[in-house]
DNA sequence: AACCCTATTGATCGAATGATCTATATCTTG
DNA sequence: CAAGATATAGATCATTCGATCAATAGGGTT
């Protein structure tokens, strides 16, 4: 009946009950993308209401079913991921190509280089989630062919670059994130320099300086 | 998120019952791989011997538990994937290094560009398995690490490689295998062209032709 | 054909899981 | 400060899960 003593189990001793809805229901979707980055989408609501200080059934007084919580995780770690000015920034040949790039990249690099959003999106590929390939489709179409039509232009000669040379130096870009947080093996702490040469690599094959 | 069974597969009336024990064992081994490929290291062991036309509990006779089953799994899809004659032929020098790199990452790929194999070692390496870091610290040491060095050896002038910078044209080139089987979008049927043009880009900015 | 060994099944157990429902206790309002 | 509204907890249900075990039946041997 009585309470363990609360240094024990918990780093955050202080349960403060009856929050406004709103804030209740932010505080368990963020603490559900953690939680469900962590363990899987097969996690069990009964674990992540004991990470979040909560019982269970109160999840369900927030979210129908536990595939709802999952949509909101999706939700809420796919949103503003895609930076929408990014094509524009990338098409804008008042910059150089090169600058163009480092900067896309340094940014795209930094929001996804990230625990949460690496491992929900990998774990929803896994699941075969149709949000994925969207996700994939919009990058390509959006970002990475674009780029492509930059590299021709900037290209002193003509060359002809095919989109699985852009999907390879994005990939392998992107690889540092899956290593890093996926694999769980030791990275650059700042990516940067090995984006930076990457992309060099990449221009100089075309001949773009 | 539910995994619905595939009822094509429904019609399957031969029920050969009485195998020897070692086929049996096989024969549920392999259609572990494929079904925890599928679904994930959370498949159900009902589901999985639905799959394989037998009962349930037949498992446990050849198994002590699900976890046993798993690492008969990861025995099975690791065994054999790293050619142990690999590292000799990347560091024959009296054969050019384009050439080497090409014959290994085309082997390589070949062997890695397999639904089973990217899945298995997805989930494991999401699970946390050490047996993925093993592998990429031993892929780095016994592959990657020489494929520097002989990089190093084969440039017309002095250059400084990096081991980020193999790591990113590995990284590149296993991509590939990643959008096909993980988030399933199209890739080339054959990637070796692809790779070839990475193999060869990469070469190129370190001057080696 | 009868026998025996054992591979396989079917029934079942206890724990775990998603979800429901009612009682409780906290905050706000008048 | 009393009272109503409701956010939260606790108990519980119906399945589902991994795992166990006694009963059954396939197939080689004699």
């Amino acid at each position: 009946m009585d309470q363990t003593s609360p240094d024990m189990t918990a780093a955050e001793p202080v349960e403060r009950r009856r929050l406004p809805p709103e804030e209740r229901r932010r505080q368990i979707v963020e603490g559900a993308v953690t939680f469900f980055a962590d363990v899987g989408l097969d996690g069990k609501t009964r674990d992540l209401a004991k990470r979040l200080g909560i019982t269970q059934s109160l999840l369900f007084n927030y979210f129908a079913t536990k595939a709802e919580i999952i949509e909101a995780v999706y939700a809420h770690v796919y949103i503003d991921r895609l930076s929408p000015d990014w094509p524009a920034r990338l098409t804008d040949r008042t910059v150089p190509l090169r600058t163009r790039m480092l900067t896309f990249y340094t940014e795209y690099s930094q929001l996804i280089f990230e625990y949460e959003w690496m491992r929900i999106f990998m774990f929803s590929g896994l699941a075969g989630a149709e949000l994925n390939r969207r996700y994939l489709h919009h990058m390509g179409s959006v970002i990475l062919h674009p780029l492509l039509e930059e590299i021709r232009a900037a290209a002193p000669q003509p060359v002809d670059p095919q989109m699985e040379d852009i999907w390879n130096l994005h990939g392998g870009i992107v690889y540092i994130g899956i290593r890093r947080h996926i694999y769980q093996v030791p990275t650059p702490d700042d990516p940067a320099q090995a984006i930076a040469r990457a992309v060099d690599r990449f221009l100089h094959s075309y001949g773009v300086a």
